[in-house]
DNA sequence: CGGCATCCTCTTTGATACTG
DNA sequence: CAGTATCAAAGAGGATGCCG
């Protein structure tokens, strides 16, 4: 990216991070940890590979992102966020909530990623019984499984499955949610085609800010 | 810009303020407030005038400016944010605190605007001495003087003078922020062009975080 | 002047194909 | 798997012209 040539932090941070795409690779690394050249594409569906190639390395240029050669038996490279590029993550955040208003358009030919979850998840979501045992709540969307865990005032989100699930909610991305932040209520949500197994009182513990 | 196309709140802050230029827009308006178009083309030298007036019908486009047209005798359109508009700013100062990194590069053939102080000062300025009486520091770097008024814990910026000020400051920006930010000693700071008239000891009044 | 619209050139992006 | 190479299309940058 060509620089702003101007002497003020704001134009600076653009000046590495503001193209296209460069943020979006931040954000993959932030949610997924250390990552290969392939997750990192299936995270981000879209882009031209020539340009991952190259935001990568100016990431790296800027000391943003290190590679790693990973030791068999897995012999790959891998992404890693250093210190300084994991300080990209209340930026992150700061977008993150600014642009769940541009949400609810609800076109629904957009890609998702189970993983994206985890933002809006832990920004917004609140534990409201924070006395009650922890409870978990599996959510099928789009690529993978993930699990919503709440307990003791906190609440997370991992890719994966759990044995015994205490509710399991399967629907698209708006859907799922709409139900989640309380914008949807249970009639209209199954309406639209969720489907949900156990406890849905689970739902009302889920607080969102 | 083409849309990322994606269920993640962050794309879709992207797909609205990710264009070049787009935030920096957003930054004149914040710090200066309602802009002519010719004020906004003095805080962001280098855009061409057709990208401003594109961007600002994005923005428009968005909710996140508004157009009002002033009254005689100014008779001109002013932009001015939006409620929506004005939620950029989280975005902005975590963006600025993150751009801070990569300013010490001493170039110096960038363009600089008193104004665009405004974000480092609050955010990384604290009155160490809240019991003190109030005082006010001038500052002459670039296009247009500045003032610091520090007292009772706060400290503030805004463009203009001031009667009387307890220190004048006049330099470039490097070596002023460098000497406000505690990086540089005065007599290295005098070493890179600078000029003090008052009292110096008030620098030892403000410390940056 | 303030507030753009137009034209032209140059750079960046996106899509696809190909390679060690 | 982890990229590089190629090329058409879109976007950015710069100059200039127009109009109240």
């Amino acid at each position: 990216m060509r620089s702003y040539n101007q002497y003020c932090a704001v134009a600076k941070a653009l000046d590495v991070v503001g193209d296209r795409w460069t943020l979006l690779v931040v954000r993959e690394l932030l949610l997924q940890g250390p990552c290969r050249y392939t997750d990192l594409q299936r995270g981000l569906p879209g882009i031209a590979t020539n340009l991952l190639s190259e935001r990568l390395r100016e990431l790296e240029d800027h000391g943003l992102v290190q590679r790693e050669e990973a030791p068999p038996p897995v012999a790959t490279t891998l992404y890693v966020l250093t210190p300084d590029g994991r300080e990209l993550e209340p930026v992150l955040r700061a977008l993150g909530r600014f642009g769940t208003r541009f949400i609810p358009s609800p076109t629904g030919d957009e890609a998702f990623r189970s993983h994206w979850l985890a933002f809006p998840v832990s920004e917004f979501l609140r534990d409201g019984d924070p006395e009650a045992p922890p409870a978990t709540l599996e959510i099928h969307i789009g690529d993978q499984p993930a699990v919503i865990e709440v307990g003791r005032g906190e609440v997370s989100v991992r890719l994966g499955t759990v044995p015994a699930p205490d509710l399991v909610l399967e629907g698209d991305g708006p859907t799922v949610l709409g139900l989640l932040s309380g914008m949807l209520e249970a009639t209209d949500a199954r309406r639209r085609g969720l489907r949900a197994q156990g406890s849905t009182a689970l739902l009302r513990r889920l607080e969102w800010s």
